[in-house]
DNA sequence: AATATCAATGCAATGGAAGTGCAATTACTG
DNA sequence: CAGTAATTGCACTTCCATTGCATTGATATT
């Protein structure tokens, strides 16, 4: 179990009092969340500064970004084994169309995709829209 | 075989030449395209002309929109059997990494997504990215 | 410890795409 | 042919993403 700073330093990331309360937000977070969303929480800090924090995130892959069709990007924390990078680790992501929130559905890995001859995959983007289980439930 | 005025009159569209040029433009395109792309082609028009054209095509299941994960929304005609608006029918949409063209794989219907208890699938968008039979061929 | 160096932050501004209101024009109806 | 309704064009707005530059802050070197 490693602190957040020992993370941070991992990846060749100079520790500040900005990203670690970027990163400590985006932890709580059980969903997607937009620059807006960050921009709510920290009204002290400048859009760009945040902006530019979860870029270095998404670099160095401790977020990942998900267009979850609503036309703004949302970001989430990497869970311990999400590889981004790797084709056959990506996860799913639900959009509810009731409540708006895109939560990581972590466990649900993409099943293998054929494409035609000739095509070479590297990445799936799946994103499933409906309602989500808080809001079904009313 | 229909023609193209019969077409929108059997959806209720007023035939007219712009619509019936954008249609044409669309049905030579193989592949997506923005709104961008149809400024190009016909630059007397006005922009919200073309946009307004492809809005209406889209809600009388002309053309579907496509979200390729570019931020940039594209569209494509639909084809005979494209049923956009349940769910199972829905295709895959492939993005070239290389030529940056989105393509519908219409063929390539996707597989039933499983999701977990309390989660109810209306819509499914899947996208695979990386590189195109035109490009891998070089 | 002082300084040099480089990264991080804040401010201002830009660009692109989506969308809306309204007036003018065009197409259908009787 | 007149009247009505839909379509088109123009101007404008909004929202998000992104960049340039000056300033602040942190790290390394002497």
């Amino acid at each position: 179990m490693q602190t957040i700073e020992e993370l941070l330093e991992s990846k060749n990331i100079r520790v500040t009092a900005m990203r670690l309360l970027i990163y400590k937000f985006l932890a709580e977070k059980q969903i997607a969340v937009t620059l807006s969303d960050i921009e709510n929480a920290f009204e002290k800090a400048d859009r760009t500064t945040l902006y530019r924090t979860v870029k270095t995130f998404e670099e160095k892959d401790i977020v990942h970004q998900i267009d979850d069709g609503t036309g703004i990007t949302k970001y989430a924390l990497c869970e311990k084994g999400c590889n981004c990078e790797i084709e056959t680790d990506l996860h799913l992501h639900f959009h509810c169309n009731n409540c708006n929130e895109t939560v990581c559905l972590t466990e649900h890995k993409i099943p293998q995709i054929k494409v035609p001859d000739g095509f070479v995959s590297e990445n799936v983007n799946l994103v499933v829209k409906g309602i989500c289980d808080k809001c079904s439930g009313q």
